[in-house]
RNA sequence: GCACCCGUAGCUCAGCGGAUUAGAGCACUGGUCUUCGGAACCAGGUGUCGUAGGUUCGAAUCCUACCGGGUGCACCA
């Protein structure tokens, strides 16, 4: 219907006002009409007439045009044309769901939840990934072909603290360690901790930090016996409590890249491309970006160790030897990151410049707690698993008997993540992302298993198409027809959040007229379960995107 | 100092390819119930849309400057 229109309109400014346009329909509030557009708005000045006259010419000729499905055509306020549609040709847009074909013929790759070896996975963490999961599923949903991939740092300074700290305290006996009960060092409840230690005594203290940077060293040439056993415990450790909040979260990736992989073949990278791309500057190989407006970064340190920067060349590598046809590669990280990835990029594009140009750095806000602010430096992290732990507690107690506990715990946490728009910095409470009241995964889910016991209880077989609609039916209509626009708005932003507003309004629409309407036993019974069903598939279908279960019921 | 993100109701946030009357949730007050599942619905807002300019017939939305907060700027990731 929407493209019917704009063509209609574009074919009438061409022959009415010689110009070509590019209109854009809105959805205005329902007094207004169905459709909305502005394009005599734009014209005006074009064409140096004022826009109610335009908008009318546009009004009178669409009047004319007699398009199939338009019931009336009006110009309002300013010079808006507005434009109602009939009552069958809106249901027969709202109630059936077609699927989005943006994406069609895209192979992509999304990389997220780099969560790092040997450090707390903390809300940002957790953040992070409930994104980056819906977009994955709103990428998927367009068409495209999309391979989630997870990068995680077991080598590097991070875990150079980290291991530093540990072998003090089991004096470099690795066969003290271990992962469960039968050690004297319990690596289970305290990973996570040993970083921050480590980080201390690299700040504090010189000696310190000088035995860091040599394990550091020997975790790359891995030439010391008891670096290299508790290296290969604590990875494997992190990775398997990686795995459990992967697993709560239903993220599942296609392969998950290690930082020790990608170090040889980003050194070589780097190497091969001294003088053409990089240089030497004391002692380091850099990348100076100044030219670029940029800043200069290291890519491999005086010591002869490739830092983050090469690193990420070398996955880069690594991403194009295994993925070879893909048509874009998309990065999700905080936007603390922001700087350093417009550096690394502007350096891979004298390398590869194909690469670089299909990279597309996704970055996200912080996530700050109302109890106070989160620091990995200073320790007060709230965990991500403890605030799992809090909502599933909280959950619990509303569900005593219920099975349904772990998809409402899930709606509630990843909805709380999902509803804000990515890019600023949210604040997070603790108490309202357990609530179930309000906008919240939970009510979400709870219309949809009301709409599903309708329909359990109803025995009329729905209606195939609709002539004619009430008015509480047709604001409900008009609103399920909406739910494309939100798709497409989600998946082109990359902007989770779009769904949930559109979700939780419909909900708000489905609701007010459930207040007021009966559906089984009305005369009009066919008609209302044809749009009852509609409304909880797309309530399903908007909550899959999400990574949210849909219960039949709670 | 430079760069990026952000400043909208008491709190948490939508809205920002300009446009028809600035919206939700929470909290607070009052109401609706012979419930197709009340985790619902209805009613109640004096908001300098950070400030000041600019562009425009029209700006929360675009531009500039400033103020305030966050983050990042050479051997961490």
């Amino acid at each position: 219907m929407q493209e019917k229109i704009i063509q209609a309109i574009q074919a009438i400014c061409s022959d009415v006002f010689n110009v070509q346009v590019d209109p854009v329909l809105s959805r205005p509030d329902e007094q207004f009409g169905d459709y909305a557009c502005n394009v005599a708005l734009q014209l005006s000045k074009e064409l140096n007439k004022n826009p109610r006259e335009i908008g009318q010419k546009i009004a009178d000729a669409l009047i004319d045009s007699d398009i199939e499905g338009v019931e009336s055509v009006s110009v309002a306020g300013p010079g808006f044309i507005n434009m109602t549609l009939t009552d069958s040709a809106l249901a027969a847009d709202g109630l059936i769901i077609s699927p989005t074909r943006s994406g069609e013929g895209q192979e992509l790759l999304i990389e997220f939840g780099n969560f790092n070896a040997l450090k707390a996975v903390h809300l940002g963490h957790l953040y992070s990934t409930i994104v980056s999961s819906s977009i994955q599923k709103l990428l998927s949903r367009s068409g495209a072909k999309v391979h989630p991939i997870s990068y995680h740092g077991d080598v590097g300074m991070h875990v150079a603290k980290a291991i530093w700290a540990i072998g003090q305290d089991i004096n470099w006996d690795a066969s003290k360690l271990a992962t469960d009960d039968g050690g004297t060092l319990s690596l289970k409840t305290n990973l996570g901790t040993f970083y921050k230690q480590g980080n201390t005594a690299f700040e504090s203290d010189p000696a310190a930090a000088e035995q860091i940077r040599e394990v550091n060293r020997q975790v790359y040439v891995r030439d010391n016996e008891a670096v290299n056993k508790i290296h290969e415990i604590c990875v494997q450790l992190s990775f398997e409590l990686f795995e459990v909040i992967y697993g709560e979260l239903g993220v599942t990736f296609e392969r998950h890249y290690w930082e020790s992989e990608t170090a040889d073949p980003g050194e070589k990278v780097v190497k091969n491309n001294i003088g053409s791309v990089f240089e030497k500057s004391d002692g380091a190989i850099v990348y100076k970006g100044e030219k670029d407006g940029l800043h200069t970064r290291v890519f491999i340190n005086s010591e002869g160790l490739p830092t983050y920067e090469a690193k990420d060349l070398g996955l880069i590598e690594l991403k194009k030897r295994d993925y070879p046809n893909i048509t874009k590669s998309i990065i999700i990280t905080g936007n603390e990151q922001q700087e350093y990835f417009k550096v690394m990029l502007a350096a891979l594009k004298h390398i590869h410049p194909e690469q670089a140009a299909q990279t597309e750095h996704i970055t996200h806000g912080f996530l700050s707690l109302t109890t106070g602010k989160m620091s990995s430096r200073t320790g007060n992290v709230f965990g991500a698993q403890s605030l799992m732990d809090a909502t599933r507690v909280e959950v619990n107690k509303n569900f005593p008997n219920s099975d349904v506990q772990h998809n409402v715990y899930i709606a509630a946490l990843k909805y709380t993540f999902l509803k804000s728009r990515i890019g600023g910095d949210i604040v997070f409470d603790v108490a309202e992302s357990v609530s179930l009241d309000g906008n919240s995964g939970p009510y979400i889910q709870y219309a949809y298993a009301r709409a599903r016991s309708i329909l359990r209880k109803c025995e009329a077989a729905p209606v195939s198409s609709i002539d004619a609609l009430e008015a509480g039916e047709r604001t409900l209509v008009r609103k399920l027809s909406q739910y494309e626009d939100a798709l497409d708005k989600a998946t082109n932003e990359r902007m989770p959040h779009n769904i949930c507003a559109y979700l939780y309004e419909l909900a708000q629409e489905f609701n007010r007229f459930y207040e007021k309407n009966r559906v089984i036993g009305n005369e009009r019974e066919a008609v209302r379960i044809a749009i009852v069903s509609a409304y909880s598939e797309v309530l399903k279908d908007g909550l899959d995107t999400l990574g949210i279960p849909a219960p039949e019921k709670m």
